[in-house]
DNA sequence: AGGTTAAGCGCG
DNA sequence: AAAGCGCGCTTAACCT
């Protein structure tokens, strides 16, 4: 094959050939200062050319391929047959397990492509693989944390929370939130586990300031324990200079009273994450041990293989199948009592994309 | 030859 | 000024 005039994969020749040779208007700049090829300004650029679209799917496969393809059938170890990984301990700041050399905790799933990678990790003979994780782990511990009794009360029903949430926003029944109602409640959910900003949300909604400030108001308006929360929590950390999980973990932050604003406001953002992040971690760290021991307990041959911050999969013999599936989500589910009740969620097949 | 940074992107 | 948290890996580009 006759190869390009320039290297695709460099983000330098490929701006070149973009934005100087054909033209294409510069959507946003990286922190350096050159104009950015990234997936979100190809998106954008798709919409009036032809050619962006084709090198998000370069770039999607090439991802695949080089990060996932090539390089895990060589980390095989000769000995076992299998790859293995490392968890770190104490590497993430909130508490949660790294994984590296190769890292397992970011096999694809979100593609159909990616999953197909997925389906490279299967069973031994005469086992297969189950996986259980936790329901919205996260936003359960900030209903916990914050009290809020909108929250409480959607959990405690077992409501779908991001239909909840879009149902008391946008003031319509259950059962007549929209598509497209929950889709944007689910991204002021998770934003706000992230501390985002009025500007970041109408960048991720699409929608002007004004719609998404809209937004903000009316979540706060009904779900008042949660801005309380969010207030607390800043106060604290300036207060003290750290941050606690609700096992006490903590996360210092030294530049949480930084004169510079950016950093400062980066510090604030971490704070109101952490305690649910670190709490996440925490409850899943419980799990592992409380799984162990019940395996240790009562003898069984299978094994935990793999932890993914809030899945936990097991390689289990067919004679035990039913057995974990059983309690593998009430041991998850058992680690701590909340104000909400915990939920995990099992499947098995005979490989890890099935289980899923 | 080997290390570091920048840009980008995979996951929860 | 920047605007969404936490990680690890790949490639290119640059440095010692």
């Amino acid at each position: 094959m006759a190869g390009l005039p320039f290297n695709l994969n460099s983000p330098k020749q490929l701006g070149e050939v973009l934005f100087q040779k054909l033209k294409l208007p510069v959507v946003k700049k990286t922190p350096s200062g050159t104009p950015s090829t990234d997936e979100e300004v190809l998106q954008k650029l798709a919409e009036d050319y032809p050619l962006p679209k084709l090198l998000l799917d370069y770039r999607s496969l090439s991802k695949l391929k080089s990060t996932y393809t090539d390089k895990l059938p060589r980390m095989v170890n000769p000995s076992t047959g299998r790859v293995h990984t490392n968890y770190g301990q104490a590497i993430a700041v909130t508490g949660r397990l790294s994984s590296n050399d190769p890292n397992l905790q970011n096999i694809p799933v979100r593609t159909a492509e990616g999953r197909r990678i997925r389906e490279a990790f299967i069973a031994s003979p005469g086992n297969v693989i189950v996986s259980a994780d936790y329901s919205q782990i996260e936003l359960r511990i900030m209903a916990h944390l914050s009290g809020d009794e909108g929250m409480l009360r959607a959990f405690a029903a077992g409501e779908d929370i991001h239909r909840a949430t879009a149902s008391e926003i946008f003031g319509v029944p259950l059962a007549e939130v929209s598509g497209e109602q929950r889709r944007y409640a689910k991204v002021i959910n998770f934003g706000l586990m992230y501390g985002m900003s009025v500007f970041g949300l109408a960048g991720n909604l699409g929608v002007e300031r004004a719609a998404a400030q809209m937004y903000m108001d009316k979540y706060f308006q009904r779900f008042a324990g949660v801005r309380q929360f969010m207030d607390d929590v800043r106060q604290q950390a300036k207060s003290q200079g750290f941050v606690e999980t609700v096992f006490g973990r903590r996360l210092w932050l030294p530049e949480i009273n930084s004169p510079n604003g950016p950093r400062r406001q980066a510090a604030e953002r971490a704070a109101i994450n952490a305690p649910m992040q670190g709490t996440a971690a925490d409850l899943i760290k419980l799990a592992m041990i409380a799984v162990q021991g019940w395996l240790d307990v009562h003898q069984l041959a299978s094994r935990m293989v793999m932890q993914v911050h809030d899945e936990l999969v097991l390689e289990v013999p067919d004679n035990e199948l039913s057995l974990v599936k059983q309690e593998l989500p009430s041991l998850m589910a058992g680690v701590a009592q909340l104000k909400v009740p915990l939920v995990a969620e099992v499947g098995a097949g005979s490989n890890w994309e099935e289980a899923h």
